[in-house]
DNA sequence: GAGTAGATCCTCT
DNA sequence: GAGGATCTACTCA
């Protein structure tokens, strides 16, 4: 298992990361308490041309300061006034590009997630969708502008290959104001996994 | 199982 | 003051 280097997140094409970013390991350390949990779920945001990215037109805020940083950095914000939502900012400093992590399946630390979820058992809906990611995990604004190589937050590669036919891509959810760039197929999941956020209506559909 | 509505509060205009 | 990259409980078939 290493930690992916910060060459990974560098490039230019927000849409392979994102892909590449599945059956990751997305570790946290918080009071020596570690969880961790392999990426199932991601959505790309594709900077300033992108209508559902923070970042679009070059906007530029106290709150997206850190999408223009360096790839490599965790971005992280409130949305809805109650969830945290974990952002890995990818290409060069300057270019906006982002990519949200959804979900995971847990691997390290379950019952620390548990507890911080407030559940009495493991089940795939644990770290499905991204408020539920960050709570599992213990992310917060604390997290937003780090790097994503230290020990109290990182993403790991463990060896594991998923071919082309393992991964779905689907328009991102919840974006449906961002008109046409609501559409693109910028949501990747793996094929088959139960611990991917269970989003019940397709926001397409009207 | 599928669809709907309410909670809740920060950020930006 | 309006709107938002969500979640969950509730209702209905």
């Amino acid at each position: 298992m290493r930690i992916i280097p910060a060459s990974f997140y560098r490039g230019d094409d927000v849409e392979s990361i994102a892909s590449a970013l599945l059956g990751k390991i997305l570790v946290t350390r918080h009071h020596d308490r570690i969880t961790s949990g392999r990426i199932t779920e991601t959505e790309a945001y594709k900077g300033v041309d992108d209508k559902a990215c923070h970042a679009y037109g070059g906007k530029r805020t106290p709150r997206n300061e850190v999408m223009y940083a360096e790839g490599g950095h965790a971005y992280v914000y409130i949305c809805y006034g109650i969830h945290f939502l974990f952002n890995v900012v990818t290409n060069r400093k300057d270019h906006p590009d982002a990519v949200l992590i959804r979900s995971i399946h847990p691997i390290a630390g379950v019952p620390t997630m548990l507890d911080r979820a407030d559940k009495p058992d493991l089940k795939p809906n644990l770290a499905a969708g991204p408020g539920n990611l960050t709570r599992a995990l213990g992310i917060t604004m604390d997290h937003s502008g780090l790097t994503l190589f230290g020990p109290g937050l990182h993403i790991a590669d463990d060896g594991q290959q998923l071919s082309n036919n393992d991964i779905i891509a689907t328009p991102r959810i919840g974006v449906e104001s961002a008109g046409v760039d609501a559409l693109r197929l910028y949501r990747y999941i793996i094929r088959g996994n139960k611990y991917v956020s269970g989003r019940r209506t397709d926001p397409r559909k009207a």
